[in-house]
DNA sequence: TTAGGTGTATTAATTCGACTAGTACACTTG
DNA sequence: CAAGTGTACTAGTCGAATTAATACACCTAA
């Protein structure tokens, strides 16, 4: 169920976390179904087994599983909705534009905007000038 | 013009950035003026020319200012709009709400979403009974 | 009860990127 | 050309993030 990348540069328990969201996101794993043990991914993965238990901490902060003692992580009924994954970050960007005193209107024009603009990869436009 | 406040955590450099924001949203720089020298900052502050410039570069990057030759850091017109600096923060979560497959009105409706919700601190639900 | 399963608190080692600075350079102006 | 502009390169430092080792608390099922 699960598989590294280790020239991806992403961190061991991201991956994990990743591929567990995907997993739920796609209905291969529903709401109530358990996800595989610690020990067993650790295994699997030949990783130390808190290093698993950091994806699962994660992933019941964002609300995905629920720790059910003496059973392992269960899918969450909230969890399976793709939308509260960006929840975090939706926060913290209404935060942003609320210090600067933008209105909400304004921010969702903002959104929309980017939204539309395609792979103009406007992130890395160094390159000296002249 | 500026001054740092060696005890907030704040890097040096994004002090600058925040103060030259903020002295350009409350209109006292207005489009089209030079700010103050790197050398000039640097000596005033005591820091290395080169921690401005990494300030001026940020500020540059955000489309705040535009680097003229010989002449110094110009204020921009685009830059005096506040909400051209949540733009990058803007993007990197419509690319995240993309990856995730969402529509834009579902993300438009998370923001909203976010956006009356108050203090709540909705970060930390975590404790199940069971 | 207890053997075997679950996740995790604590601690420590290590890695890696952010931050700052020193120096030298390219460039424009007057 | 002299004096001003910002910056590329390089290097050093520091702290947070990542991973691991170990021991523990808890629950389930026989």
């Amino acid at each position: 169920m699960f598989s590294l990348n280790p020239s991806s540069g992403i961190p061991i328990y991201r991956q994990i976390v990743q591929q567990a969201r995907f997993a739920i996101a796609s209905g291969r794993v529903k709401p109530g179904d358990r996800l595989p043990s610690v020990r067993a991914i650790a295994t699997q993965l030949g990783v130390n087994p808190m290093t698993v238990s950091k994806a699962y901490s994660t992933l019941q902060q964002a609300g995905v599983v629920v720790r059910h003692p003496g059973i392992g992580m269960v899918v969450s009924e909230a969890g399976a909705d793709p939308a509260s994954a960006i929840d975090a970050d939706a926060q913290a960007l209404v935060q942003v534009a609320k210090q600067l005193g933008l209105s909400r209107k304004e921010l969702v024009e903002r959104i929309n905007k980017q939204w539309e603009e395609e792979w103009t990869d406007q992130t890395i436009p160094l390159r000296r000038s002249r």
